[in-house]
This record gives C-alpha cells, sequence and structure tokens, in this order.
DNA sequence: GTATGCTTAAAACGATCGTTTGATTTTCGC
DNA sequence: GCGAAAATCAAACGATCGTTTTAAGCATAC
C-alpha cells in the first residue's frame, strides 16, 4: 500500500495545486483529499517543494523524452537538410497533447498547473526541475536555426520563447481566454487545438526576418494616438 | 502623506507579489519593504486581495485604453476595409511594451506579476478585475476575424490566444526562456522583444487555414517513434 | 483651546501553516 | 510465527499568517 500512497498523494497534490496555486494549497488539503495521514507527505516526499517536484517530473519526464525521440527521428530521417519547420514544431507541441489526451481528465488539471509554473517558480525548483527543459530547448533551438538559417540566431531563441509562451497559455486556458463572458465555450478537442497552434507556431517561427535596410514593420500608424487621461503617471 | 503611503504600498506590493506570488508574500515583507505600518494595508485598501486588485487595475487600465485607442485609430484611418493585420497586432501587443518603457525598472516587476495573474487568478480576482480584458479582447477578436474574413471564426479566436501566451510570456520573461543555463544573456531591448513579438505574432494569425479537403498538415512524421520507456503508465 | 476627521503606531487576536515526534500498525523475508 | 523494517497514525510544535483593536499623532474648523 506504499504505493498506492504515494500516488493517491501526488494526485490529490496535482490537482490541488493547479486550482489553487502552490502556496495556497495547504498539505492538509493534499492529505484530506487524498485520504492519507498527514505525517505522509513528508515521510514519502520529505517536503512539501519536494512534492512539487515529484509532480512535474512524473507528467515531464515522458513528455520531453517523446518530444526528443520524435526529434531524433525526424532528424534521422531528413539526413543532411535537416527537418522542416513545420516538423520541429509538432514534435515539440505535440507530446503535451498527446499526453494530455491519455490522461483525460486528470491531465488537464496538471496542464494548469504547468501554467503556473512557467511564470512562477521558486529558485530551488527552478534549478533542479527546469533543467531537463535547459537540453530540450536547446536541441530544438539549433533545430530551428538550422531550418532557418537566414535568421538572426537570437531571433530564433525569441520565437522559441514565443511558440513556448503560446503553448503554455493555450495548455493552461484550452485555446481559450480566460475571461469573464464566453469563459465556457467547448471550442472544439484538444487535438483541433494542437492543429490550430501547430500551424500558427509554424507561420510564426517561418516569419520573414527583419529587413536590416528597409522600415521594420508598419508597427503603429503614423496617426497621432491620443494618450488617453494621462493615467497612472504619465512622464510629467 | 496619505496618498504617499498608498504608493509607497502598491509599489512594493507590486514587486514582491511579482517575485515570489500572492499567496508567498505577506503583509508584512509588504509593509516592512514600504516602511509603513502593517495596519496600513488593511486600512487603505481593505484586504490583502484588494490590494492586489488596485496594483492591476493602476497599470493596466491606461494600458486597456491604450490599446482601444490605437484600434479606433486604425479602424478609423482604414475605412471600410478594416486594419491589417499587422496593425491589430501591433495595437494589441505595442501598449504593454510602451509601459514598460515608460515605468522603466519599476515595471518590468509588474510584467512579472501579470504573467502569473494569467496562469493563477483567484475567482474574486477574475471576475473583478480581468472584466475589463473582455472587452479588449472582444473587440480585437472581431478586428481580426474581419482582417481574416477566410478563416473560420473560432480559429481566428484561438489564434488570438496563442498571441496572448506569447506576449504574456515574453513580458515575463523579456523573450528568454527561463531555464538553468544562458539564463542572464541580455538579449537585446525591449524595443527588440516588440519587433520580434509583432513580426510573430501577425505572421501566426495570418497563417493559412486549415484545408478542409487535403490532409491537414504534416503534423509528425510518419515514420514510427518509439515510445520511450513507456514511463508514467503507458495504456495498459 | 477644543473638537473632529483622517492617518499612523504598537500590540495582540485567532487561525492556519509546514514540520516533527513517538507510538502503533502493517508488511514481508526468513 | 517471528522480528525487523516500512508505513501509518494522532497529536503537538513553533512560526507565521491576515486581520482587528486600541491608542496616539496631527492637521483643520469652530
Amino acid at each position: 500500500m506504499a504505493e498506492e500512497t504515494k500516488e493517491r498523494i501526488l494526485d490529490a497534490a496535482e490537482r490541488l495545486f493547479a486550482d489553487s496555486g502552490f502556496s495556497a494549497t495547504s498539505l492538509r488539503d493534499i492529505t484530506g483529499e487524498a485520504g492519507v495521514n498527514l505525517a505522509s507527505v513528508n515521510y514519502h516526499f520529505g517536503s512539501k517543494e519536494a512534492l512539487l517536484s515529484a509532480i512535474l517530473d512524473r507528467r515531464f519526464r515522458p513528455i520531453n523524452d517523446r518530444r526528443l525521440a520524435m526529434l531524433d527521428a525526424l532528424e534521422m530521417e531528413a539526413g543532411e537538410r535537416g527537418p522542416a519547420v513545420e516538423e520541429i514544431v509538432a514534435a515539440l507541441v505535440g507530446p503535451p497533447f498527446e499526453s494530455l489526451a491519455e490522461l483525460e481528465h486528470c491531465g488537464a488539471k496538471f496542464l494548469k498547473l504547468v501554467g503556473q509554473i512557467h511564470s512562477r517558480a521558486s529558485e530551488e525548483i527552478r534549478v533542479t526541475f527546469l533543467r531537463q527543459f535547459d537540453r530540450v530547448l536547446a536541441r530544438f533551438t539549433a533545430a530551428f536555426q538550422r531550418a532557418l538559417p537566414e535568421l538572426d540566431p537570437d531571433e530564433v531563441g525569441q520565437r522559441v520563447a514565443f511558440v513556448v509562451g503560446a503553448m503554455a497559455h493555450a495548455m493552461t486556458w484550452g485555446g481559450r481566454i480566460p475571461f469573464a463572458s464566453r469563459a465556457s465555450r467547448p471550442a472544439g478537442d484538444s487535438a483541433r487545438l494542437l492543429e490550430s497552434l501547430t500551424r500558427f507556431a509554424a507561420a510564426g517561427m517561418a516569419a520573414p526576418r527583419r529587413d536590416p535596410i528597409a522600415a521594420p514593420i508598419p508597427v503603429s500608424a503614423p496617426t497621432h494616438v491620443p494618450a488617453p487621461a494621462a493615467a497612472a503617471g504619465g512622464r510629467p
């Protein structure tokens, strides 16, 4: 019954962390939900932070392994020229959604937790856990740079960050925007969401490079836009 | 000295919430940092949650006002045909970065906080605060749908969500990916980041629509990808 | 000068937090 | 069946949390 207790704790904590956040969830909430003793968490995991680390590791290890395996297969197949942008994007954003489909309702809670970790991670968690992302994203960034040789490498890195952000947001909110009205629209299944995200990310990654000569981009209309109300202390 | 105390609290709380999160930051941390009395928070704002609400409102109101003003100007200028995708994107993602530049170091902390709110917001905060985003994004989604008439409206909505995610991630992490190595690379100024984001988002928004007839997208190589280690309980 | 309204100060409140303790029960190789 | 190891349990620990209370400062209007 040892392993069962650990998994019950992991499941309950995963759901509660995703719903209420790490700091706002108490060990008593978790053990109460899991139906285990309060001291079990510290017995099996050592501390509350170590529990969070175990949650993230349990879900992300297979996802990242699969990402790298898919990238390996793509590069093996493409040979010298390297895989296309769309293929690399699919290898990056596909595995999390496959896991989501496999985990059914349970996985959805985990993806909400992922979104939190992306924005708020204590120093301890970041160094011990996100290290595996380091190697994943380093490899994917390199693959993108080879597929987009006309781009500045730093530009590629930034665009990878944009893809990660769009992916994290999509996983957290299911492709919807979490606002008051129309918040509960079904908006299609996750396969549809994955396809939209892949298409969006591939187009964004392959966007034309900044022309170093001509005007950069029509970033804002040349009309004068009246700064509204000059709130929050515009420069005096 | 009344207004000064309130602003000192707002500034300190904004920074601490961004660094450590809402739940992990105590009122004693805030008042200690601000150099004011502990009871001042409850006196001026009523509660800790109301303080967070005030922080978000102070920064976001001018940003959203400016977004809508820019969109107004664009639509006024473009006439019947409506503004182009790149222009709408610029009106959506530009104002937060302009505020970032104006606020100097102070604003950077706020943007980190924004990323947190995007993923972890209590029910109370969501309904009272995010309502203004509702009207902003409704208008921008409509503008995008007019600029991209060949796309399914739901598809446009999803892509807007992707843009929001990429933007939130970029604002939180400054266009870098928050991982162990190379975490402190300067990666250029915020103007460069804004331009990259705008170009990426515009290309993603204008991605070709899913062809309802042909094969959807080469989403994964047809080669067999060995599921690595079958970790985390592949289907038995 | 005194009264009044707003703001700050210091202290304490009850509650809840993560963690630890020590005893008890269960498990399992022998 | 026995004894050591593993696991669970109830209870408590010290600390810190958000909030409240009570008193003191300090202007301005009478």
